[in-house]
DNA sequence: GATATATACTTGACTAATCAAATATAAATC
DNA sequence: GATTTATATTTGATTAGTCAAGTATATATC
């Protein structure tokens, strides 16, 4: 097979593995009432020095819009998950923190996604799924 | 590092890398005025020996529900991109055929995607593309 | 220091999808 | 052959996101 119609497998062959591994982890994180994307949000925060970041910056490690972010955040405030600060050096930032409270269910959801994930690479062993990765990270 | 967190890493990559490809090859058919469902669906109904299929299977297919086939594929039927016909064998089926102007549309949609998915894999070998494909398979 | 341009974010209008319920038909069971 | 159960599809209500335009502030340029 010519080096073009193999990449089209792999461009299909790796959108509908993202959408089965999305579901199968959104399965998992309903059970915390939580959506992926939210889940996303957290796991962002807490890998985040001062569990604070700025929304553009956030829009674009989960990869979707400013204003996606921005609809997104609103319900999150609103259950004390997550809350506004101002950076002083720029008034037109509006950080978002991990709150303490954010904090806990983030602990509790990481457990089951960590379950999902390892279950999901289960049929991989540890070298091959850092191959995988790897491989994967030279797609422009 | 152990397998549960480079399994997280993996699955955290995956999910960005995807979105991240469906924008670039989305970009590309946008060109065509064409959605990248809607050209899965083609792409499906194509590789398909009548160039039809069932709406259940088109579903499963292109990963999503079957009420959103139902109403994807509406829009495309007002522009005789596909189809409607019924199977004699089973009243409850609605099967979907590409249409002559669907197989030109998807004739010209193709050159594009393929382009951009061959610039994607740009920086692998042939082989590596099937390496890791082989190695996405694996996950469950 | 005034003006132009760029950046960060929000909002209104819209779209593509979802789920649950409804409808229609088929297949299995009694 | 009547009744139950399963399958295929559509529809109404809802949701998560998009884009383009608007607002506010910061930075660069003249």
């Amino acid at each position: 097979m010519n080096k073009k119609s193999l990449s089209v497998d792999c461009v299909m062959h790796n959108l509908l593995q993202a959408s089965k591994i999305s579901k199968r982890i959104e399965g998992q994180l309903s059970i915390h009432g939580v959506s992926l994307t939210e889940y996303l949000i957290m796991y962002h925060l807490n890998g985040s020095v001062l569990k604070t970041m700025r929304r553009i910056e956030l829009a674009e490690r989960v990869g979707i819009s400013a204003s996606g972010v921005t609809r997104l955040i609103a319900p999150m405030e609103k259950l004390h998950i997550v809350e506004k600060e101002a950076n002083p050096r720029d008034a037109r930032q509006s950080l978002v923190k991990l709150s303490e409270t954010g904090q806990q269910l983030f602990n509790d959801c990481c457990v089951s996604f960590e379950d999902c994930s390892e279950q999901l690479m289960g049929n991989l062993t540890a070298l091959e799924v850092e191959k995988l990765m790897k491989l994967s990270a030279k797609i422009l």
